[in-house]
DNA sequence: CGCGACGTTGATTTGCCTCAACGATTGTGG
DNA sequence: CCACAATCGTTGAGGCAAATCAACGTCGCG
């Protein structure tokens, strides 16, 4: 299993007694393609690793609509952050729910923060992705003050060509916050520009 | 000096040695309402922390349009995340202009980063922010996919009273991602509702 | 084959924008 | 201390992007 912390912490390396302790707090979980990983007010306090596989995350607003927060796929982290990292409670205030059948790696929070203490790699380790995340989420908000539907669905096809093609349009529509029907308009538009 | 290590270190303890390093790295930084502190293309290298005062960060957008991504007040830490943390580039994308007179205590993301690698406290008080701004981000994305803009704005002043209060209200409207004539109707909408 | 899931298309509505003009408030120089 | 300009907020008219509501193709699969 050791393949895995190496896929998992890029780069680091770790002694034998490091690995022995990172493979006890990692716990393996499959899932098939309509499971959910998490629903919306049960208690959050676990960060899953994608191994395989494709996830959506979502939130389920008053009027039964559904808005993507985050798709995941090979090498993304994904949980409900707002619980987990937030102050107000550890309640899922969001779903995720598998779309494509996947193999995950789970860690909970409280184990993970013990080794962020412990192992000062796994700390650093944290805080670039953190950082890295932080930029992308950045990023995505300035997207969405700043750009037409259009253009957030060509930023989109470009920077997550892996996840294009690998869920439905209408997970996309949800993930750039307008409807099945927009989408489908946008892209009759940009196919028959390119003819 | 070191009264300012305790404001912006909350509940961390140091020994004399700490203290000293840490006073090494930190610059007071004193600026005007209408000064800059960042402005697009230049190269960034150093972390805010607001010790008084207001500044707002913005993107200018092609046609000219300004749109805010963070106001910062008493407590918060400001710069341009996305060249900062980004993987892309260290020219800024953004603007960073103090609108309310300002005393602001910066470091260098070098040091930053060596000081979480010597000091074990730091880097753990560093996760512990990010991952809160982290949650907000969040949630930021997920009012921005699901409320009206006049839920948002009640959400602001809810959230933010202390900027709300101090901030002009084409601010607030560039935040929120509307123009200043809407946020003025939505204005006049909620006061009559609760007369 | 027939059903359900998915995507497309059309008609209409709506929330917010744009452009334009006009009060209210604040600051500054005579 | 007033006059004036600049800044800021409000109001109105018209327009547009995307939503809503509804119907219809198409594809895969039991």
């Amino acid at each position: 299993m050791s393949s895995i912390i190496a896929e998992i912490f890029t780069k680091l390396d770790f002694s034998d007694a490091e690995l022995v302790v990172l493979e006890s707090k990692l716990k393996r979980v499959t899932l098939q393609k309509g499971e959910f990983l998490l629903q919306a007010d049960v208690h959050v306090d676990q960060l899953y690793y994608v191994h395989t596989g494709c996830l959506r995350s979502y939130f389920s607003d008053a009027s039964g609509k559904e808005h993507i927060l985050q798709f995941a796929v090979k090498g993304w982290w994904i949980s409900d952050y707002i619980a987990l990292f937030g102050s107000d409670s550890s309640k899922a205030v969001s779903y995720i729910e598998c779309i494509q059948d996947a193999i995950l790696y789970s860690i909970s929070k409280h184990d993970f923060d013990r080794l962020c203490q412990d192992m000062p790699k796994i700390a650093y380790f944290h805080i670039r992705k953190m950082e890295g995340a932080f930029a992308s989420f950045q990023n995505r908000i300035l997207e969405n003050l700043t750009l037409t539907a259009k253009e957030r669905y060509l930023n989109f096809i470009d920077a997550y060509p892996s996840i294009e093609s690998s869920v439905k349009n209408y997970h996309i529509a949800s993930y750039l916050g307008i409807t099945t029907e927009s989408l489908s308009r946008i892209r009759k538009e940009i196919s028959s520009h390119s003819v």
